[in-house]
DNA sequence: CCGACAACCTGTGAGC
DNA sequence: TGCTCACAGGTTGTCG
């Protein structure tokens, strides 16, 4: 489901929505995503204030003064904004209630911060202390659409690698956000074939790269993500950058620069896709 | 350190 | 209609 651009657009939803306000519940209906839910975590939140909302990779931090609320999405994670009542339906495991806010005198207008996620790969943690220490972020990459995400910066990491450019643009303790879909998405535009061997691509073709990469991202926020199949912003609409898609999803059909026809293959038993004449 | 692979879990669509 | 199989946007852990 979420890669980058998702997340952000899920987090461009959330926290005008919700900064400033106050939680007064906690619903948890699993005892687990990923992880076990965090303990006690209703008497944790209830009556603190979120202050804003952050993203690292494609993790959201949530700030409550210090202490935050990560959540990760997973493959088939959504966070929505319902109206407090809003019945719960199948796999919606997480409700965080938000009181109107403060100084308003209008009828109450309380907001449910919901998490659906079908296939629980998605995690919630509460973390103490400074969020960058934390085990699971603490490794991460560059972030790419960050001004230090350059060539030189790119070359650098991938320095030796032997492995596939497409899977090790995908991992993210080299840059954070990139998944499958933008991987194909980025590498058809920056013309490069996603098998060629990473510490091998040319300081030039980086730097395509880098700047197909951070291109594909910012199409893909503006259009409010790619809804292949479960995700929707947290207003409950799907994005529409899969129409946008060159590759990802066209195996068989036309090439939309050159005609050829688009390839797949498995790369780390992951779909690729890729123009064998536009990519080499 | 690096790379290859299995595992986690549910839903969906294709093929028979 | 119903069964079985392959596959799906991610990450972690293990093994060589």
């Amino acid at each position: 489901m979420p890669e980058l651009p998702e997340v952000e657009v899920t987090r461009l939803g959330i926290e005008p929505a919700l900064s400033h306000r106050r939680v007064t519940d906690v619903v948890l209906r699993a005892p687990a995503l990923r992880y076990p839910m965090p303990a006690e975590l209703a008497g944790r939140l209830c009556g603190r204030t979120l202050a804003g909302v952050s993203r690292r990779g494609k993790y959201l931090l949530f700030d409550f003064g210090g202490s935050h609320l990560l959540f990760h999405l997973g493959m088939s994670g959504t966070l929505r904004l319902l109206p407090v009542g809003t019945p719960p339906r199948k796999h919606d495991h997480v409700d965080i209630l938000f009181s109107d806010t403060v100084f308003s005198d209008t009828p109450s207008d309380d907001l449910i911060l919901r998490m659906n996620d079908p296939r629980r790969f998605g995690a919630l943690l509460w973390i103490d202390g400074d969020p960058a220490s934390h085990p699971l972020l603490a490794k991460l990459g560059m972030e790419p659409l960050e001004r230090g995400f350059t060539a030189r910066a790119l070359a650098a990491r991938l320095a030796g690698r032997t492995a596939a450019i497409k899977q090790v643009i995908m991992d993210a303790g080299i840059v954070v956000g990139v998944g499958n879909i933008y991987a194909s998405e980025s590498l058809f535009r920056a013309g490069i074939d996603p098998r060629a061997p990473a510490g091998k691509v040319s300081l030039a073709r980086l730097d395509r790269l880098v700047k197909a990469i951070k291109e594909t991202l910012r199409a893909a926020i503006h259009a409010g993500g790619s809804s292949l199949r479960d995700f929707f912003g947290c207003d409950g609409d799907p994005g529409h950058f899969q129409f946008e898609h060159r590759v990802y999803g066209r195996e068989g059909e036309p090439c939309r620069q050159c005609g050829a026809t688009i390839r797949l293959i498995r790369q780390g038993q992951r779909a690729s896709y890729f123009c064998p004449r536009c990519q080499r």
